[in-house]
DNA sequence: GGGTGATGGTTGATTTTTCAACTAAACGCC
DNA sequence: GGCGTTTAGTTGAAAAATCAACCATCACCC
């Protein structure tokens, strides 16, 4: 196994780091790379069908439901621009365009934010709460059938314990 | 916790679903929600840091290093474009718009498949795989520090069992 | 109270992705 | 051997995401 055309990640033949590194990459064992790539594809497969989902009768893109999920945990179904970036984990100028978009459609609406004249609020409307109401029973069957129910609980749990570690580790990263 | 504003796929107050289903849907529970949130949130702030990396000093987008990856794992470095997109677990569309990118940067080329005059094949060009090379140091370290490092043994093997199983089921329910 | 730098958000152009329509070759089958 | 169907891949227009500027307000602090 060792002599397969290089691998993924695999220890390539040639080829020096470009500059200062001192060449420390640890590459991937193979249990490692398996698990790697099994993370990778689930999760492109995952959300692909999910997705699929969501075009086939579900009223709202997944990112849209996301979004006003995250309004509707809110106390006035209402979050600052820059905390619903952050909450979702985009960019400012995507939230800008896609709140746009929603907008459009009337299922959030922009206010001022009181205290501060440079804020924005995005606020759910009545329309986007009942478009949430709607869509919720098929995405939570398809988020069941396409994940919760194939694993068991414990797998499940870990798996959500571990993506908690990674989502501080990446917070960090990023902005620290 | 019951008498939150209603959660994210926390039991809707009014609007029952839209026709048909006998409203058989079951909701998450605390632990799962909390789980499948962690996933999602993790998952997302995962792909963008290692986004951001490749964007830091690694030469090919995330995509096309996968892409590459894939090639670089075939025999003769090459690979159908239909096998391709299955792998990647992309469609057939977009795949296309992105060799044709590729190939212009003289990453890939295209090559009939010998047997079969619809076929095309993608083969990994010396250009292609000079910067494969190049870019596996950073990438996999970014990985590493982003995921691998980040779980202890079991947690990143569970993980990955876990994924596996869902990419099964993705896959069953996308085209069976 | 007037700079200086950070924060919040938007804009518009560029690049990617998606979507639906389309061509061509292969397959099956009678 | 001819006809419908499926498979492979491309195309181009429309939608969405990214990127780099940008304007305004705020916060600090001297």
């Amino acid at each position: 196994m060792v002599t397969k055309s290089p691998r993924p990640a695999g220890a390539p033949a040639g080829a020096a780091p470009t500059a200062g590194q001192a060449l420390a990459v640890e590459w991937l064992t193979e249990d490692q790379q398996r698990a790697w790539r099994a993370y990778l594809d689930g999760t492109a497969r995952f959300v692909s069908a999910l997705d699929r989902a969501h075009d086939a009768g579900i009223p709202v893109t997944l990112g849209e439901y996301h979004l006003l999920v995250q309004l509707s945990e809110q106390p006035d179904r209402t979050l600052r621009m820059s905390a619903l970036a952050d909450g979702l984990a985009l960019s400012r100028s995507r939230l800008t365009h896609t709140v746009d978009r929603m907008e459009r459609r009337g299922l959030v609406e922009r206010r001022p934010v009181p205290g501060d004249r440079r804020g924005v609020n995005c606020v759910m409307t009545d329309e986007g709460w009942k478009l949430l109401q709607q869509a919720a029973p098929a995405h939570v069957a398809a988020v069941r059938r396409l994940l919760v129910d194939v694993l068991d609980p414990e797998e499940f749990a870990v798996l959500g314990r571990a993506m908690a570690k990674v989502a501080r580790e990446a917070k960090a990263a990023v902005d620290g």
